[in-house]
DNA sequence: CTTAGACCTTCCAGTTTTGACATGTCAATC
DNA sequence: GATTGACATGTCAAAACTGGAAGGTCTAAG
């Protein structure tokens, strides 16, 4: 239950916010990291009041809630990031396609991957971009932002090298009869 | 919709197998790409069954069912590489805990990436050894899969240096003002 | 002969995720 | 005064996923 901390966790550290709120977050700050609708950050915040983790500070203008954390949100937070190891989702749609890649000629599968180099070398130098332009506060958000910010474009750049070396491996298999035994 | 894809690219590619053969490959060969529970393999295969993607080739043993794709499956297989782009997943439970690691005291939470960083180096490690293990033929399964094995190795070794820089980074951060203006 | 272990499938109850649809308010602009 | 657009919440059905339980068959070793 990896989006009821996540939607935990920005309260407390945000110390109250709106389900509007939240959204917002989800779609620029946790991007890289959690993606959430609608739906499901405003059920989970009625779950978490039911639970007792969250609590109604305020109502706003527009039917807006203000939550805020309780003490036992607090605690439950915490708990989850002691106790609670998470395992590493595996599953990658690209990956995927490029374990299938045999089945179409070789020269639209190294095609695929070229497109992929690019693609991931634009999201990277995107994120790099993103990080010269961000001025950074000092409070916590600020500091574990960055921290995921740089996890983003490491990633990018190293997806970018794989899918060059995986291209290149396919153009070394592709055509590999030239020298083999040319003295 | 990839699992379908999954399920029907093992089958193209094996030309002939049943939910039990595909558990296995989900369990050795996909598990860095894909993963898939029994009853999510079983259910899918019904399904494209219904769907005439796939067919009961023959029957073995234990109420054995070989599937094999139908002209339709190839064709569907196809489709979905060349048409279909996925969405890169942005869902990651270890990030989702750096995220929030300002609510810990910065030696736990340095702690945290430092445990992070071991674990992401032996996932490096075993994926290297098997790269040295496994003895690759020469069909297409072969070579595809491994490169989804380096893939694996490059992600966990970016994993463990990021983890690495993190936790260098919160060091800089918790202990700062030591020679700021020492000449 | 018997028994352990690999082989093999089916079903299900509960949870999570997706992708809408529906409803309304406030602020500023034209 | 009307319209637009950001603000704000809520509900729902369908699909996907989880984590088993249950039941049965063949093979080889002891």
């Amino acid at each position: 239950m990896s989006l009821r901390h996540a939607v935990l966790g920005l309260i407390v550290e945000l110390d109250g916010a709106s389900g509007y709120d939240l959204m917002k977050l989800f779609e620029i700050s946790l991007a890289n990291v959690w993606t959430a609708t609608q739906s499901q950050v405003y059920g989970e915040l009625a779950k978490l009041t039911a639970d007792g983790l969250i609590e109604v500070a305020a109502e706003g203008p527009r039917g807006r809630k203000e939550y805020r954390a309780t003490d036992a949100g607090r605690d439950e937070l915490r708990r989850w990031l002691v106790e609670e190891q998470p395992r590493p989702a595996r599953r990658d749609g690209v990956l995927l396609k490029v374990f299938f890649l045999g089945q179409l000629e070789p020269e639209r599968a190294r095609a695929y991957l070229r497109d992929s180099a690019a693609t991931m070398g634009e999201r990277r130098d995107g994120l790099a971009a993103l990080q010269q332009e961000v001025t950074w506060g000092d409070d916590n958000l600020s500091l574990y932002g960055r921290l995921t910010l740089e996890y983003g474009r490491r990633f990018f750049a190293m997806r970018k090298e794989w899918a060059e070396w995986a291209e290149a491996e396919l153009a070394r298999h592709a055509a590999p009869p030239e020298d083999a035994d040319r003295a």
